[in-house]
DNA sequence: CTGTTAGCGCGTTCAG
DNA sequence: CTGAACGCGCTAACAG
């Protein structure tokens, strides 16, 4: 005559009938906040729930209702590296927080190989989450194909400047506005011959930053005064910097692709014997931790990595609720220019 | 007559069956590795399924075999901070790689709140995953209860130093004997008057860690001489450097408890006047990816967190495998002392 | 309002 | 070696 009976095997939906004395599809109904069932039933229910340790099955429950109460969160990554990045686990705590908060469990998938491409591409097509976040870093298109059969709800974190045959609503930062508002800001104070080092070509953000850029500059924008990176780290910046030396002396500034690189400029001039900003004035994006923990800190462009995880989050939930969004939609995210001491 | 049929709905087992003109009994068996399948059959088979591009389904596929080749990487985080480690992300990445190449799809969670630890429970209990790797850093219990009913196997990030009703197998890093080793790097040196900045107090590699301060310094250990931070961020450290003002001159060294707090404590020591490591040695603790960063570089306890990621994944998967693993196992990675500038 | 029943897609006997 | 039938746990449509 145990008052709690010691949870030994699964209990079903069907324990719980039998402990309230209904029938179980009348639980199911319960469960699933349908109107039609008496209060009186609704506390026996309730009650046997309590007592039995009952857990609905999410493989069950998935499999009849076609839904699975949850969302995945795919990164793409071209390096392990990108996966480090302090805004990739901003935006994706940001979007666990944001789906949590709507019911969803959010789950996280990490594209890094071929292989892991190929099981993903299986856990999608059985439907294994209601709706997908592709955070990719990369112009790999491997993993956007995978979407087509799935008739699900996909938001893509980065707007592709290329018109592939496939598409989704994307949200992005307004990179080229960011990157040519800082350059602007150089330019105002009379710095006007500039040099700029680009990401890796891999990158939409890459292109996206040098246009602004090059918007900023206009007719004064010279080719041979740019450094095409192969990655986004440190030690590209140094690269670059060494690269430019022999133009260093009449130089005002230079723009980079983010604060990593940056940092390896700033780091590089020293060496030379420039003094940051008062002989060249270097500039990063990102604002990313490292930013401030340089000295001179980083004179940046600001992206919030949060809003980012955030905005996806809520357009993918409005297209879960049935709104139907353009594929060819783009959500632009304002970014900010933060003045420190390198610019 | 179209050869490649549109996939238009949901292609199942029997579609593929009547392609082939063999039952699904038939196919369900070719797809597990069943002897019992005729090469003709099988041939028939492939080819239907290549045509059809048939994928089974997952929610099906588990809830008839009870298991579903996937495996949980659960991180619970005290505050999001601890998500952006990159100690954590490279965990992360090297547990979905050992993972995958074993066939198992590993997804992750985020417990952050009461919310999302009452939803994951509810995951766990439905059986969600074959396997979880519980990624702690903080002392809550709460988390490591869920996995009591489900009988799967867990494998812990962390050996918890309090014995408690439940536990699992854990993989951690040899945290006192590293802290202990630099301590005495310090001490052979003759940098005998030490202080320390400790971790916050819900880290149990916190007090590992002081612990093995403790032991290097035997009878020289003075508990006035250590400052008890209340998180891992560099502004804790520069908090202690102020707390240790009063007695700075006559110290020959600080252990901190990581790499950050070693930053913030360099940094407030330089407002202060005194050179690092000329005046005053620093050591920090992980080698994180800031440590070569600053200025000077940082002297500090290396540890591998891609391997932390890649044995607790070779551990469940033996579990996973059917071996029976003593629920006390504790694995420890070695750690290594990384000489740079500050000490 | 509630019990009954037919699937959801697939694994697994168990005969044949 | 293969086909047929049942069950996994739950939802939903249909009678009552």
């Amino acid at each position: 005559m145990s008052r709690t009976a010691i949870a030994t095997k699964k209990v079903t939906i069907r324990d719980v009938a039998r402990l309230a004395e209904v029938s179980y599809g009348t639980v199911s109904r319960y469960l699933n906040g349908n109107e039609h069932v008496s209060t009186d039933a609704a506390r026996r229910i309730a009650k046997a729930i309590e007592e039995s340790h009952y857990t609905p099955n999410k493989a069950a429950r998935s499999l009849a209702q076609q839904r699975t109460s949850t969302v995945a969160f795919i990164v793409q990554v071209e390096s392990i590296a990108t996966l480090l990045q302090a805004s990739t686990a901003a935006a994706m705590a940001e979007a666990n927080q944001t789906l949590g908060d709507a019911g969803y469990q959010m789950v996280t998938l990490i594209a890094n190989s071929e292989d892991s491409t190929q099981r993903i591409a299986q856990l999608v097509q059985s439907d294994f989450a209601d709706g997908y976040l592709l955070f990719s870093l990369s112009e790999d298109d491997s993993l956007i194909n995978i979407f087509r059969t799935a008739h699900r709800p996909v938001v893509l974190s980065e707007a592709s400047d290329r018109s592939t045959a496939v598409s989704y609503p994307a949200v992005d930062f307004a990179n080229a506005d960011g990157q040519c508002s800082i350059t602007r800001y150089l330019l105002d104070q009379g710095k006007i011959r500039l040099a700029y080092v680009c990401g890796p070509g891999y990158s939409p953000s890459s292109s996206k930053r040098l246009h602004g850029f090059k918007q900023a500059m206009g007719a004064y924008f010279d080719d041979s005064h740019v450094y095409y990176a192969d990655d986004w780290e440190i030690a590209s910046g140094e690269m670059a910097a060494v690269e430019f030396q022999p133009m260093l002396h009449d130089l005002d500034g230079i723009v980079c692709a983010n604060d990593n690189i940056a940092i390896g400029v700033i780091n590089q001039l020293r060496r030379f014997g420039y003094r940051v900003p008062e002989d060249i004035a270097v500039t990063g994006f990102d604002d990313s931790p490292i930013a401030t923990m340089m000295d001179p800190k980083l004179t940046t462009v600001r992206q919030d990595s949060w809003l980012h995880g955030r905005v996806m989050s809520q357009l993918l939930l409005r297209m879960l609720h049935g709104e139907v969004v353009d594929h060819q939609t783009v959500k632009l995210l304002p970014t900010e220019i933060v003045t420190r001491q390198s610019a």
